[in-house]
Order: structure tokens, then sequence, then C-alpha cells
DNA sequence: TTGAAAATATTGAATATTCAAGAATTGATG
DNA sequence: CATCAATTCTTGAATATTCAATATTTTCAA
């Protein structure tokens, strides 16, 4: 009897494993280069978020920036001490926070856009247009169905 | 002139940003499932990879499991406490400290092994077995190129 | 063979994250 | 309109992770 093709895979083989792994390398590579600018990623991507310049809730950015609200809370505490954000209470539902990127946040998000689109491109290099394109549209089929 | 396709993207387009959403929401689900059993998603990873019954040191395992050694150290501390693992001291080098599964963990691993292929039949299922061959190869391949 | 450098794992202090509870506001229902 | 439930955000305590330093053993060169 042949042996069925995905019975007990080593954890190589696993996908949850393999995100896990591609994430945490690709990750790492976006924090050594946003490293220039004292920056973790996720204010990078709260700063991303906020330069569409409206307001942006609490509840909404954490969805957004894939943290939850006490963690989200808590660096935003230290990017309002470093001047890049700042607070505003919603007038429409007083029970909302309002958040908005200051001058020296937006000025900082400019040169930290730079800093991950030399990533992207680099990637896209050494990976390949096509490959690169595949596993975005993957990807963004892999959330849709999983959410 | 026309708008050149990648030029400063939306954070939901970037590739970094992909991997740690659907890396999120997969170990998410998965951590759901092993929930039953009360053991975090590094602890089936980590008795996964003993479960080949071979003493593995503890740098090994940290690569494997992607975690960090002080990280990972703590955790088997509490597998430990649990009879889950244990640690021999490697005759060949004696500064290495090698890792097997005990019983009970090698009992809990099979319960885990059926709770993880779950995940993954279900995941097959909804998002397609092609899509799922397809995301795993570039994954695998992204993971070469990048490291 | 001896001493310095490298490799391996652990520890403790500093930092960050999470969970549960709390405060404020809004919505909804009788 | 009064009250109770739901929503939103924050706080504090418990837990976990990380960084730097340490201890031990091995390797290698002089």
């Amino acid at each position: 009897m042949a042996k069925s093709p995905s019975r007990n895979p080593p954890i190589t083989e696993h996908l949850a494993y393999l995100l896990a792994q591609a994430n945490r390398e690709i990750n790492r590579q976006l924090e050594a280069r946003l490293r220039d600018e004292g920056v973790p990623v996720e204010q990078w991507r709260i700063l991303k978020v906020l330069s569409d310049r409206k307001g942006h809730s609490m509840g909404e950015l954490a969805d957004a920036v894939l943290l939850n609200h006490p963690t989200l809370t808590k660096m935003i505490d230290r990017m309002v001490s470093d001047a890049l954000v700042y607070r505003v209470q919603d007038p429409d539902d007083r029970r909302k926070v309002l958040m908005y990127s200051s001058d020296r946040g937006k000025a900082l998000t400019e040169r930290l856009n730079t800093l991950a689109m030399n990533q992207e491109a680099h990637i896209a290099k050494s990976y390949g247009d096509k490959a690169t394109a595949d596993l975005k549209r993957l990807l963004e089929s892999l959330i849709d169905s999983a959410t």
C-alpha cells in the first residue's frame, strides 16, 4: 500500500510553520533596515496607517497593525512621549480616542517608507518579480479564506 | 503620466505585512485547536522535533522551533516540570545539553499531531489543495532565498 | 601543553506583552 | 427617562521575552 502523501509530515512541512519561519526572516530583515531610524516595525505600521491624515480610533489601529489593545495603548504612550503621534477625543463618541500623526511623525514616516521600499525592492530582486506577486496574491486569498 | 505600480503602497500591500497577517491568523487557529491539550504552539513544535527520538541540543532546538536561546531554556524548564521532556548532558561535548521526549511527551505529541493535522486538512479544504501546495512551495523558496 | 578564544547553555535584570478588571460613555429596553 | 448591557480604552498585576553577563567546556595556536 502506497504511503499517503501528508500523513504526519515533519514540522517543516506544516503551513503554520512555513508561515512563521518566513515571517520571522522577513521581519528580521525589515527590523534591521528600520534600525537606522531606531523604530520598531510596529511603530512603522502605526505611522503608515496614520499617514492618511484621518483620525483612527485605538480599536481600528489595533486591528490594522496586528496588536491587541493594551499593547497598542502602551506603544502609543511611548510614541506620544516621542512626539510622533497625538491623541484627540472623538467628539462624536467620547469613548473613542482618535490618533493622528504629528509633523515629526509624518517626516519620520517618509524616511521609513524609503527604507521599507528598499526592502521590498531587494526581495523582488533576489526572489523574482513573479514569485513575489504570486506569493502576495496567495497570502491575500489565504487571509480572506481564513478570517 | 501613469501611476507607477508599487510606488509607496499602503501597508496592506507590503509582503512583510501580508506575512505577519497570515501568520497571525493561522497561528491563532492552531492555538485554538491545541488549547484542547493546554499546550502553546511552541511546545508542540519542540515535541514534534524531538519525536525523532534522537537527542537535540538546545542550540539545534532553538533554531528549529524559532525561539532564541534564553526563551527556549525557560520554556524547556516548564516542560521538564511537566515531565514532557528531559535533559541529558552530551557525553561527546559536555557544553551541550541533549533534549529528549519522555513517554508522557510522546503520548501528548501523538494527540497534538492529530489536532494539527485537522487544521491542515481544514485549511486545504477551504483554501484549496492547489493553492495550499503553491503557497507552501513559494514560502519554502522565499525562505531559501532570504537566508 | 598551556593559555586565549570560541562555543554552548543558563541566569538575572530590564523590558514588553497579556489577562483580567475597571472607568467612562453610549445604546437599548422597559 | 432610568437602568442595564455593550462598547471603548486604559491600568495594574502576572507572565513572558530579551539583552547582557556568567559559567563551563572545547578548540586551537603558540
